[in-house]
This record gives structure tokens, sequence and C-alpha cells, in this order.
DNA sequence: TTGAAAGCGCTAACAT
DNA sequence: ATGTTAGCGCTTTCAA
């Protein structure tokens, strides 16, 4: 199976290029960093004997010497999600175009574990990094500004922060929410919410839904507060037990679309109506709210926009340049997208609802 | 905004600690590196200075000296696929453990900006790699070759690879979902097919459905293979396109779960009847699957374990150890999952089908 | 068992 | 504009 393969070639190091090709090795760096300092001719040649070698770059000398890897870090809480995923994607996109690769790491939602993998990266060298939320160990914070590495956070909304943030506020915008069912008559409200625990994003919604709820002189006790890992199973379950209760809530606000895609689902495996008997609300947009039936209510993030600011950012300060004068804490405004699980609860409505969910399909039109 | 902050401990390198701890700078790397050479009572107090100076080894540096970075590099097609995060999910989980650092690149379908990629992180130095597939650029091999790196190639199947692959065969796996198909009587087929052009796994799937069928005495004519971007909004289209056939497939064979969710909606969204008026086949078994309803009549992929056994195959072949014996070319089965979207055509069935999916939802139990 | 010293391959001052 | 030279911070012989 395994073939014998020729002698590999013995150029390997700029040393021994300089010696063969008669260029120094200084030229042949400067060909490599700086084109623009070397006259034509003899670039030209440069580049001619480093490709005719296949010369490749040995990136910890090159690292050592010049003192930057042009590497990214990243740790996100997971990379199973689609929305972290396309954060990422954002970043690459960015990155790659400007020959900077990205180590990716996952928190799993823990400080201690992003801290520890944050080291991991500082150690190899990165030169800035990108996290996710304003919860953080304190060393941690303390070892990037100790290094000086730039780094960014994303997905939430921290004007006080000492660093860029880029992302939206989660309280108002679970506010929204909220307010828009309180708007069309909901007051009987439950929440199917991710795992607050060393989560500020999940904390924030919940405060925000009950920051909505309270200003209308209503309450949401925490009885009616089920948390949840972001999985489409466990919030089945949630749902489940919720329209178990004797008093079942007229609306569910899910901390994320695959809180809410479960809970969707769990209504229509029971044959209970969405929206007609219950409505639901997601957060985030993924690519799923806008074409399962009913659609998904939820709040739009582009994802893909803050993954790539965020490395913008990152660019930005590594390359010595303030980020642009306000883009320091970039907080977006994200739309709210109506879509089939949200109705007016039935007590409101004159006549009977109907049998089934809308036809129309207005997603077919649009990719979001 | 910006505070005052102390000024940086001078103690960044290990000449510096030597100096100041008496300890030479070569014990202290051998703490380091193999600490089982050191004296506990020196091991001790160098671990002390190490801790008490915060420090942070100095990763190209490191690199430069012993000609390793503790760094893998991964290249999928899109990191914003439930297949593809999972993978990266295993590979993360087994390369964290061992102090490994994860490079992500994704070469969006293409061989080109794959090999890109590869030499990019070639450049920094990686330990190892992980690609999908079999389809790659030939100079990309020949680097990697030429290098010496160990790499691995995942989600498919090839014994004559000259190096380690961990997946499944697609060809046999398709064949199989087609088999039961034809088996409760299916005869009118159509298929919702990945992008096939540079993607083996998406042509080999298309080549089982179509080996099947034929095997049977049936064909599966070009028309009714239809390719599309792996996005839930373009299976709908294709269905509608099917939809919309005088002569409708009693069965639709597709790439993927993504794929079979869009085509699944869309026959949700027109009142067509799944899996009474047609039959819906996915692959992968992603956790949507499971818990939509109907639920997806699919093939389970193992991705987590996928990924853990890449990277496990990666260090052995690091560690100098040849992946264990048999372990070359692991072939996973893949579990054939019966769900709602599947059932025997309408013509050949006695009575009237039930008016709507079966309530049942086993999926509950179980996690996948 | 420990320390001294020689690089690892490159970049960036510094000379020319 | 190009070449010479001195490190970058660590690991790893080698000698003691």
């Amino acid at each position: 199976m395994a073939s014998t393969h020729p002698p590999l070639p013995t150029t390997r190091t700029l040393k021994e290029l300089a010696q063969r090709s008669g260029i120094s090795a200084a030229t042949l760096s400067r060909v490599l960093n700086h084109p623009e300092l070397v006259r034509p001719v003899l670039r030209g040649k440069a580049q001619a004997a480093l490709a005719q070698a296949g010369y490749v770059p040995h990136g910890a000398a090159r690292s050592l010497a010049s003192r930057r890897t042009r590497t990214i870090g990243v740790v996100v809480p997971t990379v199973d999600s689609a929305l972290f995923a396309k954060v990422l994607e954002g970043l690459q996109q960015r990155l790659h175009r400007t020959g900077y690769q990205l180590f990716v790491a996952n928190s799993a939602y823990s400080p201690g574990r992003e801290a520890e993998q944050v080291r991991a990266l500082v150690e190899r060298g990165v030169d800035g990094m990108a996290l996710v939320g304003s919860t953080h160990d304190a060393g941690m914070l303390e070892l990037l500004r100790a290094r000086r590495i730039p780094f960014v956070t994303t997905c939430h909304h921290d004007p006080g922060a000492a660093w860029p943030t880029i992302g939206w506020d989660n309280v108002v915008a679970a506010e929204r929410l909220a307010d828009y069912l309180l708007d069309i008559g909901h007051r009987r409200f439950a929440v199917i919410a991710g795992v607050m625990a060393d989560n500020d994003r999940a904390t924030q919604r919940v405060q925000g839904f009950r920051r909505a709820v309270e200003r209308r002189g209503g309450s949401l006790p925490t009885a009616c507060v089920i948390e949840k890992p972001y999985t489409v199973l466990e919030a089945r379950r949630a749902m489940a037990a919720l329209l178990r209760r004797p008093q079942r809530p007229t609306a569910v606000l899910c901390g994320n679309d695959i809180l809410a895609f479960g809970a969707l689902q769990e209504c229509l495996w029971q044959d209970v109506a969405v929206p007609q008997q219950i409505s639901i609300t997601g957060f985030d947009d993924i690519e799923m709210a806008a074409h399962c039936r009913p659609g998904i209510t939820t709040l739009h993030v582009p994802a893909l926009e803050i993954g790539s600011l965020a490395a913008a950012a990152l660019l930005a300060t590594i390359d010595g340049r303030a980020p642009a004068d306000g883009d320091e804490h970039v907080c977006l405004e994200l739309e709210l997208i109506l879509r089939g699980t949200t109705a007016p609860p039935s007590g409101n409505r004159p006549a009977a609802p109907p049998a089934r969910p809308p036809r129309a399909s207005p997603a077919m039109k649009e990719n979001r």
C-alpha cells in the first residue's frame, strides 16, 4: 500500500535557498513580506526561485522573529449550534481573506474551561481572540491584558466593557418579543429558557421577558421559567410539562429557536394547535425557523455579520488602528420576524380558530 | 474607560526566570516537558517559581526548537452544518484532552480552496490534518506527503487510500435506504441530492440509490435527480418542482436530513400528506430528524464518534504508533432509523390512509 | 541529575 | 536596494 516515494526535496530553508539561488536570505524574506522593498528584477528572480523550490515558510521561526503568528483564536460555548457556527463562518470569511487562520475551541458554557482554552491559545501565540458574552474568568481577562492580546466579545452588548463588543442587547430584544405578545393580548406566559448559570445571554433574555411583563403589571413567577439545555429533546420535555399544567400558558417564550422548535413539535405531536391554542416565540432566526410549519416568530440575529464585524474589529486593533469611532461597542438592532407560531390568545378572538395553520409560505421568497 | 494598569511583570522568558530563581533554563524546560527527569526537590522549586511568575511558554520558540506545535488542522466543507459541527466537537473533545489545539478552516466544497487552506495550515506547522472525503487536490496530497504530515480523511470509506480513513461507505448506505423503500413497494423515485461536483459523498449516495433501483430492474433517470445546495430553502424548491410534475414520485430520497427536512416541510405547507401521498428519506440523523412531525426516516451517522476516532488515529500516527491494526480504514455500519416519513405507496395499501400522521412520538424516549 | 551552549529558521536592524 | 548579522525563546545535545 505505502509506495516508495522520491526523496524529499532538500531545499527547505531560506538559507539553503539563498545559497543555491545566489540571493541572500534577507532579500528572499523581504520578497515574502515586503515585496515593494525589492527591485522588480531581483524580486522576479526570487519569486521564481521560491516557487521552483516549492518553498513553504516555517511558521514557528517566522513568528519567533516577527512576533506575530497571523493566527486568531475563538472560544465559543459550542460549535454545534447553528448560531455560533454562522458566527464562525463570518470570522473565517474575513480572516482567511487577510491571511489569518483560526483556532477554534469550545467552553461548553463554562468560564473555567474557557479560561483554560484561552490560555492554551495564548501559548500558541494568537494575535487576537474572539469570545462570547460577558461572563468570563477574571484571571483570564488579566492574562489577556498583561499580554496585550487584543480581544473582542460577541453576541452581547456591554457599553461598559474596556474592549470592543459586537452584538445586540439581549434584554431589550427579549423585551420586544414579550411586548409583541402582550400587544396581541397574551397575559399568561411561560418561558423555556436556556440554562442561565454562567450564561449572560440566557439570563438577560429572561430578564427582558420579565421586565416587559412586569411593566404591564403582570408577573413571571419562577415556576413559569423552565431552564433547559439547548436541545430539541429537552424543549419537548419542557413543553410537555407545560401542557400538563392545569392552567396552560397562552404563550411560551423560548430562549432560542432550537428550544422553540422543540416546543412547537411537541405541540404538534400532541395535536395542540399552534398558534390557536398556544403561541410560541424563538430567538436567533436560524434557517429552520422560516421553513417549518407553522413558521416560528423570532428575532433575526445576523450571525454571519457579527462574525465578520468581530474579525474586522480584531484586525483593526492588531494593526494598531483603533476600531473606527463608535465601533467599540456595536449594538445591532434585531428585526422581529412575525411568523405562524404567534396569534392573539383564543379567548380574545371572536370566532372559532381555523382548523389548520395558514397555508401561505412567504419564506419561499426570501432566504432567511 | 481605559484605567491605568500595573506594569507588566518582567519575567516573561525562561532565561529571565532562570536568573532570578537560580535554576537553569534547561532544568526549567525539563520540568515543563519531562518532569520525571528532574529530582523531586528541584522540580518542586522550579514549579513554584514557574507558577509564581505566571509563566506562559512561548509557543513559537518552543515549536522552533522541538519541531512540533501540538496543533492539528481540520478543513471541513463548511462549519455551518449539523454534521460537520458534530465531527468538529468529536475532534475537539479528544484533542483538547491531549493538549492539542485545533485550527479550523473551510473548503466551501472546493478542492482548490481546500488546498489553499491546507497549505496555510502546513505553514503554521500543524502536526497533523483531518480532511473530509476522497476528492482532493493532487498538489495538496503531495505537499502533505513531502512534509511527512500525518493526515486522515473522514466521512467516507476508501480501503485503497494510503492514509487512514474514518467513516462509512456512502454507496452501500444509500443503497440500503433505497432498498428499504423498494421493499415496501415503491417504484417511482426522485432524488434531491447535494451538489455532486467535487463532492464524493453526494455522488456516491446517488450512485447507491441508483444501484439499488437498477438492481430491481428499475431506473433512475437523471431527470429524477435534482441537485441542490444543502439548504432547507433549496430543498423546498426542489420538492415544489417535483410536486408540480404530472407523474409524482411516490418516494423522494434526499441527500441529507436538511434536504429531507425542506422536502418534508414543503409537502406539509402544500397539504401533501407524508408518508401517505409521498415518502421521504434523509441521511445523517441530525437531531431535528427525530423530533419533527412526522419523524424523518434516515441513516444514523455517529458524527461525534467519527471526530474522536479521527483524532485518535491522528494522535497515534503522530506518536509514531501505527493506527491499531485494522484501524487504518474504519468503516462504520450506519443504523437505519425508521420514522414517520416513510410508508408503502398508497396504491399498495388496501384502505384509505389515515387523515393525519401517527401520534406516537418514540423520539421522546431516546436522544437521537 | 543538572548546567552550558548550540542551534531551530526566520526577520529586522544595521551596514553598505 | 541588498547583504551581513544578531537575535527571537526555547529544547536538546553534550559535558560535568
